[in-house]
DNA sequence: TCAGGATTCCCGCTCAATGGTAATCCTCCT
DNA sequence: AGGAGGATTACCATTGAGCGGGAATCCTGA
C-alpha cells in the first residue's frame, strides 16, 4: 500500500510522526523522532522536512521539533470537539465550583473513554484523568454511563474482551457488568467507588446531543471517604442537561420511541 | 516535489482536505470536500480513505466525513498549546468572573494573533474573537503587547506591510504605531478603544514563559463607553503574572541582563 | 420511472518517495 | 587542540505508490 519498503502509506508513517508526541515528550530532535517511530533516518528527514514546510510541526531555536501551531489550528478550527468543550466549558465550571473537586468531558472513542477536557484542582486528589488522556470503559464511571448508553452488540463486544481488575472494587465479570450497565441506564448516572484508584470515587452522567444519543459523559472525582457521595449527582445532572441544551439537545423523546428503533 | 500532476506532495493534500473544515463546515460529503479543496476526484476519495483508515477523518452515518476524534487526540496530546491553556484557564475564570467580559489568551503566529482560548459571555459585547481564530496584530490589544514584546526588526517587517484600517481609531501610520509599542512596552499593557469594532475596547498584558520571553498575550474585550478602563489593568497583570509562574517564570531579571543578549 | 449527483472500479503511466551509504557538521569531553 | 560520537545533510539508483481520466454503479429525491 504504500512506497515504502516495510508498506506504509505516508499518511501511516504521518500518524506515527505525530504520535511520538505526548506530554511526556513535547519535543525532540529529528534523529530521536526517527527512533521514537522506526522510521529508516534518510526517511525521517525528508518526512520531517515537509511537515516543517507546511508548518505541520515546528522548528524550535535548539533544533527540536514539535507540533506545529497551524497543526493545532487546523485541527481546532475543524474538529466539533471545540464546539462540545465551549458548550460544555461553563456548565464545568459551576459544577467545579460545587463540587470543588476535579470534574471531566469524556467520550467514548475506540472501546476507551477519550477525556477531551477536564477542570479543577490537580493536587487535592488523585485522579490520573488528562485531557486528550484515555482509560478503559469498564473502570470508569465516564466509560459506563457512556457503555450504559451503546446498543447492546457494542456492550457485548467490550463485555467480551478481557478486562483488567485494577482494584478489589472494579467489576470484571460480564454478567455482574451486565447488570451494572442496566441499573446505570435506568437510573441516569454511574457511581464507581475506587474503581482505578482505592482512594477515589467517580460520578457520571450522560451529555445528550440534538437527536437524542448520548454523545459524553460528565463526571467528578471525588474522595472515598467522602460523605454522601449521592447528594453530588442532582448537580451533575442539571448541568449535563445544560451542556444537552447548549448542543441543540430539545428534551427527552420519553423512552419508547427510541428504544423501538 | 510530488507525484502529483500539480506538484503538490501529500502532505499539502493533507492540509488542503483538513483546511476545508471550519466551525461554519464541520462536515461534508467526499465530493464536497473535493470541490473546495480543488483536488481531482478520484485522488480526493482515496486520499481520504486513506485517513479514514487511520482514523485521521471520521465517517459519520450520514456518509459525511469530519476531523477525526484521532486526529484531535493526537495533536492534543503533543501539542504545548493544550499545557499553555490548561495554566492558563484558572487564571482567565478568574478574571473573567472580576470583568464579567470576555477573556482571551492569543499568541503570535505567522504574523497574526491566534487565539488559543476565550471564555466569557458570547452575548453581551461586540467580540469576534474564536477560538482557533486569527486577527492582525496592529488591530487588537493582543497583538500590540505582542509586537511590542518582538525584537525590533520583526517589528519594522510587520509595519512595513499594508496595515488595514478597521475603524477610525485603528493605527496604521508606522512611526504612529512605533511610538505607542514604545509606550506598551514600558507601560507593560496596552489600551486599544475600537480598534476593529467600534463598540468595543480591547486591554492586553503578556505572559511570560520560563526563559522570560512573552509567550502569549491575555486580554479582555470590554464596552468601549465603560467608565474607567484602566481600572482593569491591574486585575489582568496580577492574573497573567500568575499564568506566567505556572508555566514556570521565575519573575523577571529586571531589565539590563536580558537586553544586553 | 427518471435525472443528477455521489461514490466506487478500473487501469496504465510515471516520477516522487525511498533508504542505503558517505560526507559534513556539531558538541561535548579530555 | 584534538577527537569521539552523534546529529544532520548530500547523493543517487531503484521502483511501486500515487495519480487521475473515464466508466460503471449506487443513491436519493422528484
Amino acid at each position: 500500500m504504500a512506497n515504502s519498503a516495510s508498506g506504509e502509506s505516508i499518511i501511516g508513517r504521518f500518524v506515527k510522526i505525530v504520535s511520538a508526541f505526548d506530554d511526556r515528550h513535547p519535543s525532540m530532535s529529528v534523529a530521536e523522532l526517527g527512533r521514537r517511530t522506526g522510521l529508516p533516518v534518510t526517511t525521517t528527514y525528508r518526512l520531517v522536512n515537509d511537515l516543517l514546510v507546511e508548518r505541520l510541526l515546528d522548528r524550535e531555536p535548539g533544533g527540536n521539533v514539535h507540533i506545529g501551531t497551524r497543526m493545532w489550528e487546523l485541527v481546532s478550527r475543524g474538529s466539533k470537539m471545540v464546539g462540545l468543550r465551549e458548550a460544555a466549558l461553563p456548565f464545568m465550571e459551576d459544577v467545579q465550583a460545587v463540587v470543588q473537586h476535579s470534574t471531566t468531558l469524556g467520550l467514548l472513542d475506540s472501546d476507551e473513554v477519550l477525556y477531551i477536557e477536564r477542570i479543577g484542582s490537580h493536587s487535592t486528589i488523585v485522579d490520573i484523568t488528562k485531557i486528550a488522556g484515555r482509560l478503559p470503559v469498564h473502570a470508569t464511571s465516564s466509560g459506563l454511563v457512556l457503555l450504559a448508553n451503546s446498543p447492546a452488540e457494542y456492550q457485548e463486544t467490550v463485555l467480551a474482551r478481557p478486562l483488567t481488575k485494577f482494584t478489589e472494587t472494579t467489576l470484571t465479570d460480564p454478567p455482574q457488568l451486565r447488570r451494572h450497565l442496566a441499573e446505570i441506564r435506568q437510573r441516569g448516572y454511574a457511581v464507581m467507588p475506587g474503581v482505578i484508584v482505592k482512594e477515589s470515587s467517580g460520578i457520571a452522567v450522560p451529555v445528550f446531543g440534538p437527536d437524542n444519543a448520548v454523545v459524553a459523559a460528565l463526571s467528578v472525582v471525588v474522595p472515598r471517604n467522602e460523605e454522601n457521595v449521592p447528594a453530588r449527582v442532582p448537580v451533575l445532572m442539571a448541568s449535563a442537561r445544560g451542556i444537552s441544551r447548549a448542543l441543540g439537545w430539545r428534551g427527552e423523546l420519553k423512552g419508547a420511541l427510541r428504544q423501538s428503533h
